[in-house]
Order: C-alpha cells, then structure tokens, then sequence
DNA sequence: CTGTTACCGTAACGCCTGTTATGGAAATAC
DNA sequence: GTATTTCCATAACAGGCGTTACGGTAACAG
C-alpha cells in the first residue's frame, strides 16, 4: 500500500543536506534547515529517517554514488582525475560538502573505516591506470601523488576559486600528467 | 594590578581548544568541554574571552603563529615543504585541528579571507623559493602544485595514517621533488 | 460506505548550548 | 587596618537542538 516514491523523498532530503551543507556547513545543518530547504517539515524528514544519524549517511552515501557514478562514466587516467576536480558550481558545492564529510569522518568512529577504504580503493583504481600505461614506473607511489595532488587542489580550489580557476586547476594535473608519461 | 599573567591563561584554553577540536571535532567544542580540558570553569573562559567567537578566533591565530614558526625555523624548500607535513603525532594532531578551520573558514564569512590570504602568501612564498633554485620554471605553477601536493598529502595522511607514514609522505614529497629539480 | 493504513504537519518534551549575572575568595592599594 | 580590584567558580537564563507523540487528511481495501 505504497502511496509516494520512498526512494524520491529520501533523495529529496539528501539533496536538502547537501544544500544546506553546503550553504551553512555541519554546524547550521539542523533538522528543520534541512526540512525548509527540502520545502516540508520534519514531520516528513522523520518519517523517512530513524534519526539524524541516518539521514546523513544516507546523504553521504548518495553522494558517493554521485562521485562514483561520474567518474565512472570516463576512461583514460587524465580523464577520471579530471572528473575529480571542482571544475564547475556544481563540482565545487560538492567538494565542500565532501570536505565537510571529511572532517566529520576524521572525528566519528563510525565514518572513519568507510572514509579510509573509500580513499584507498580510489588510489588502487588510479594505481592499476598508471600501471597499465608505464608498467617502469612505481605505480602505488605515483598513485599516492596523483591522489594527494588532485585532492589537495580541489581543496583550495573549493576555498579560493581566484586563484584555481578550471583552466588553472586542469593545467596542474596536465602539466603533472606530461612529466609522469612523457 | 595585574594579579595572573593574561597571556598565559588564554595560551592555555587555546591549547585547551585544540584538544578537545582534535578529539571531537568542531561538533564538540562546546565551552564547558574546553573549560574541562583546560582544568578550570567556563566562568574563567569567560573571563579572558568575550564570546566564543574570540576565544576560537585567538585559537586559531596562535595555531597559525605555531606553523608560521616551525616553517620559518627551517631553510629550503624541501625543508620548508616538509615542514608541513603532519610527520609525528603532534603534526597529525594539528594537522586534523587545521582541516577543522579550513572547512570552518568554508562557510564563515569572517574567516575566509584570512583563509584566502594564507594560502596565497604560502602559495607566494614557494613560488620564490622555487624561483631562485631554477628560474626557468614557472614557478607561481609549480608552486601551486607543490602546495596542493602538500596539502592533500597531509589531509590523506590525517586520515589514513596507515597509508601515508611519515617515511611515505618524505617519499612522495622528495620523488615530485627530483623530477622538478633533477 | 466503512475500516485501515500511509503520509506528514504541528507541537511538545527534555537536553544542551552560549551567554550573563552573582557572589565570594584572594591579592593589591592606600 | 579598610577599600578596591582581580579572578573565577557557580548557577541561572533564554534559545535552539534532536527526538517523540499526537492528530488529521487522503488514499487504498473490502
């Protein structure tokens, strides 16, 4: 006796934390900012989630699959590190709320073992690219580089877009990527 | 009729306040926790504090006053760089502490030019560096890839200290190193 | 039509927050 | 000695929080 979509309301009030995330950060993300922004209240929010807890996991998951989903979509190493980088509005708001999960991972027990497997199974993905296209080279160590790299910009890049605008941002990688495989 | 030496007691609740941002997180600090963590009341936070926005304001610039130190201590640029890398227990602390105000600074009007500025000046500063060791190179480019490199090396490295000991970060540093002044 | 169930707005609850007020002990000033 | 000021613990306060309970509306079932 379904009447309404579970899953679009649930994707509905996670695309309201992320709005919010993204506006106020982990500190204004509140219930009932969440339920405005999601235009209901959070009668609705509770009727979908447990708790707090829940909902933000389940936001965070979506997320993921988000990030997963493009970067999946591209083949070839500069192509996927590129589709890692805040490059656009759209791009750069989901890196703040990933910085923002980050730094919630860092501090809660339950996040943590999710967080670090996540980062180490994207830097085998780039390992196994760079060891198929120069086998010579230290493929875990380029990796790590790489991944350090394109994470590091896209934290700065999230905090002064003046000075790592798009261009800017894919001419570090590019001119990273031309030393590695001349 | 200075009875206590002022200085010294908001040195301590700042110290307070990385303990308790180190263990908790920004969600945790909460004014009776650092109290806590300083041994004493929140009345004698308040005391040398107006509100918290102060007394987290003041945290942060000594923070910065610390790194601004150890950095300045050193000479080069692979010692500068390394520097700050979180390498032992008291970088990886800070390190953690240092991510918390930057997604802080995210979201806060008032924090994020002093972000902004930061982050320049650094940017600024290895460029130099890079400038005298080879003029040829595009040094504010370089500059703004080793900074990220850094960057995401210490923020990888905060969270997975499994993957990116101390030893691996030196590496990763050290190897981008060579290639861009063999 | 009647009963049942999904949906969710409204509101109350207790807890914890930053802030402010109070009061008193201790040190200095005179 | 008294007066004054610094220092800070204690506690009260209003506001906002996540959570929970309640109630009504609308859709389906029989």
């Amino acid at each position: 006796m379904r009447i309404v979509d579970t899953e679009e309301r649930r994707r509905r009030v996670s695309q309201a934390v992320w709005e919010v995330m993204d506006r106020a950060g982990f500190a204004g993300l509140t219930m009932r900012a969440v339920a405005e922004a999601a235009g209901c209240t959070t009668g609705m929010v509770t009727h979908y989630f447990a708790g707090k807890r829940e909902m933000l996991a389940f936001a965070r998951a979506r997320m993921h699959e988000r990030m997963d989903a493009r970067v999946r979509a591209r083949d070839g190493l500069a192509d996927v590190l590129e589709e890692s980088l805040p490059l656009d509005a759209e791009r750069r708001a989901e890196t703040r709320v990933w910085l923002n999960f980050l730094v919630a991972a860092l501090h809660d027990p339950d996040l943590a073992p999710d967080h670090v497997d996540r980062n180490r199974a994207w830097q085998d993905r780039i390992a196994s690219l760079i060891a198929e296209l120069n086998p010579a080279l230290d493929a875990s160590l380029e990796a790590q580089t790489l991944v350090s790299l394109t994470d590091g910009v896209a934290t700065l890049a999230a905090a002064d877009p003046g000075r790592f605008p798009p261009a800017r941002q894919r001419e570090i990688l590019r001119h990273h990527l031309s030393r590695l495989l001349p």
